[in-house]
DNA sequence: TTCGTCATGTAATGGGTTACATGATTAC
DNA sequence: GTAATCATGTAACCCATTACATGACGAA
């Protein structure tokens, strides 16, 4: 059936783990937390919302009526839907956080991991960002060695934006380490559960792991209700 | 017909205007040359090859035979086919070429316009770069907005999230502004014709645009021939 | 009453990858 | 002889966007 998307999924059931929400809101908050990386669309969010509770792990609520309420048909009046995370989709989530296989720290998954760390073991932390910096490295040494091998066939222009490029990661990497060294040193946020409320440790320095590519329309879209 | 694609359409009759090549060399060089930003699989280059060869942008020669052979048939053997631009091709490049408009400044199309600005005009090259630029001040300035607005309600690490990220657009701005500054100073590269040979002007100083987020199978392609 | 924004959806389309199928040529 | 890499292609998907359709509600 209908639309899934792996990172979607991921970031819905993280950011309805907080809070029951409108599909709207949803999208406004998607939309900012995640907000450099990835945008979502309605055309992906409603759909993936959809599988979501065919899946059992959201159900739907029209907005007054709590609990049992089929959702749709209510007076008449349009749908209005409140999506709150189920028992088995909180501990769906769970499970997804616990991973920390290759393709968290790919370009597109990782920023939304990253997003979501408060609520993962420091283990898994760590794990996502070392597997991430060595990723980095190794791109690094690629694009070192097939410069090396081309430098001479490109232009000014094209070495300038290799240049930047390679500076880029080597930012990023740097900034992995920093907050590598943070996580060794100790803070160890709640390795699960509830949402945001203790904003103390900090001291760590940062960048951000990349921006995604793609059009994004440049979310205008604003944050709190 | 087959698939088009603004992007890989534009960096390969770019490329090809150097010199004729095999679809497989030309996606070794998209994959090094736009590196950092793009990759493209066979799946789409090969089809796309086919849609320029329609279009009369490119013709196909058989690797032998040189000239007018229609490629297939030559001793039952396998195609090989190189691709060559055709004077309607580069005609059609330049016009892409001096298109200014806001796409060229969008994170997908950017950094490939960019890597073959030497083979633009520097008004062309200003009004890109000053695109990009204004772009991504908006862009900081929404960022720094709803960053004020749901800051309470962000915990550390989406916090530190997004700091890294704005960051980052900081960081390209400044890149910008050097590259808009020596552009100002005069450097006046080649307006169009011909490809590299010149790679005398320089002082300037770099950081890549921005890297796709797409998961790029991290291309373990190589350069030269 | 009209405008903005909240709110939900879908069909058409776009742009891309993966996995596969096939085979030639080179280097060891 | 066998592995790597050169070389060309295609079909089946995947993920997402765009544009549209629909409508409620509050504020000016």
């Amino acid at each position: 059936m209908s639309r899934r998307s792996g990172i979607l999924e991921f970031a819905v059931l993280g950011l309805l783990r907080e809070s029951p929400m409108h599909g709207y809101e949803l999208r406004k908050r998607l939309n900012t937390s995640l907000g450099v990386f990835r945008a979502f669309s309605y055309g992906t969010l409603y759909p993936c919302l959809k599988a979501l509770v065919a899946s059992g792990w959201l159900i739907e609520e029209t907005d007054g009526a709590p609990e049992g309420v089929p959702a749709a048909a209510l007076t008449g009046r349009r749908a209005k839907i409140v999506y709150r995370l189920t028992a088995a989709g909180k501990e769906h989530f769970e499970e997804l956080l616990a991973h920390s296989g290759p393709d968290a720290w790919e370009d597109e998954h990782f920023g939304v991991r990253f997003a979501f760390f408060g609520q993962t073991s420091r283990d898994v932390r760590m794990r996502v960002l070392e597997g991430r910096r060595s990723r980095l490295e190794e791109r690094l040494e690629r694009m070192r060695t097939s410069l090396a091998r081309s430098r001479e066939r490109m232009d000014d222009y094209t070495l300038e934006l290799q240049r930047h490029g390679m500076e880029s990661v080597e930012r990023e990497v740097r900034w992995l380490n920093e907050l590598i060294e943070s996580e060794r040193a100790g803070r160890d946020q709640r390795p699960t559960d509830s949402a945001a409320q203790d904003k103390n440790q900090s001291g760590d320095t940062g960048g951000l792991p990349r921006h995604r590519g793609g059009s994004r329309p440049d979310p205008s879209d604003d944050t709190t209700t």
